[in-house]
DNA sequence: AGGTACATCTCGGGT
DNA sequence: ACCCGAGGTGTACCT
């Protein structure tokens, strides 16, 4: 990975067009061929102003004074280039980083969804998994239950369940009704938050909403004790 | 802006939890309060392994010989925490960066919806505009504009047309037809691309999809090139 | 290759 | 502060 600190100038232009105007700024050409442009404050945290992932071809142009002069860079078989005329290079480190990555992570929606499938009572009142990932042809339904009075009740599942989630849902369930045995299937979204306008969206067309709590189904926290929290 | 490259295991703990096994990664301390993480190859491009967005506190651990051995950062108020174990660094710069950026873009669908206000006819043959930003009460729709019959039509603009374009355009319809002098409200899509199952969904809904020509709006082009086009 | 759904999405604009 | 929509979204998974 080369790290370049100079003042520059930046144009992108491909599915838009952009401009920097001169300014000391970060330019990041990491070894898989991605390619940053980084500011410090006044734009975004923590994406950068531009960039180019790859694969990418790389232009340097060099001065007779051997420095840094401009840097071109494309991408194969598309019309996206990014140019950055440079006047000055305040640092230039490289160095050989590591990719053995394998970032682990826990706590994403599929945890709620293994959680949920083993205690679908947090769904609705007596409801007992038939499935989960229930397919449908334009795509799976996160569980399929069955409760007390053996109707049929597809959940969907949602970290933040905004108003595509309840979109989502309502295509399942419209497939799912195509079923004469399935005809009557309800439609519950649970979540760990329901947006407002997901909720009124979700009660017009008649699908149920459950905000769930990831500590309390981890096993972490009683149910009760919510009451009392701040 | 620091860059440290070092030999470090990094965790987090917040929203969700990760960890990180020891290898060589960049360390990213924006004058911001931004902090990254980042590998090259093996995961993400354009997106760090791990980060947190200002305000941060950084805590700096070193040890007896003055090297540093651990980064801890915190977000003010929340749970979230970013350990840095370092074991070895390899490098590290430290540079003042403009913040002064000013990134202008064009051709986002904010243009789109200016060009397409000043020349809805491109949205269907005599239409005039009523008014950019038409509101609902779940939303503003882009344009509402009148036809040579005086009929009216909503209009959904966007850069590419997916199918919950369709979905977004058809909830705004429903509540622009509750009001009876509008009942006969027809919706059209305009966007550059239209998906093929977008325009399908469409059909089935009763919309139109306008595909719209970005240098044709801006005039610089003449619309019949197109068919000249490879 | 194209479509769909998830993301510590991020980010900007509005209320 | 929260809600909502757009993104050069990126990315994994599936057909």
């Amino acid at each position: 990975m080369r790290l370049i600190v100079a003042r520059c100038e930046v144009s992108y232009v491909g599915r838009l067009t952009t401009s920097l105007p001169e300014a000391v700024r970060l330019l990041m050409l990491k070894a898989d061929g991605t390619f940053m442009v980084w500011a410090d404050g006044g734009g975004p945290n923590v994406k950068p102003l531009n960039w180019m992932t790859p694969p990418t071809v790389v232009d340097e142009q060099v001065g007779e004074d051997g420095r840094l002069q401009r840097l071109v860079v494309r991408k194969r078989r598309l019309e996206d280039r990014l140019e950055i005329t440079v006047s000055e290079v305040l640092s230039e480190v490289e160095h050989q980083l590591d990719a053995q990555a394998s970032l682990e992570k826990e706590g994403l929606e599929q945890e709620l969804q293994v959680l949920l499938a083993a205690a679908p009572q947090w769904c609705g009142e007596g409801l007992r998994l038939v499935r989960r990932e229930w397919p449908t042809d334009i795509g799976p339904v996160d569980l399929m239950c069955r409760d007390g009075a053996d109707d049929w009740i597809a959940v969907e599942i949602k970290r933040i369940a905004t108003i595509d989630a309840v979109e989502q849902l309502t295509r399942y369930l419209a497939r799912i009704r195509l079923d004469p045995a399935l005809a009557s299937c309800r439609g519950v979204l649970a979540a760990q938050v329901v947006k407002p306008q997901a909720r009124v969206l979700a009660q017009a067309r008649g699908i149920e909403c459950v905000e769930v709590d990831l500590e309390v189904l981890r096993g972490e926290r009683e149910p009760d004790l919510r009451l009392f929290a701040a």
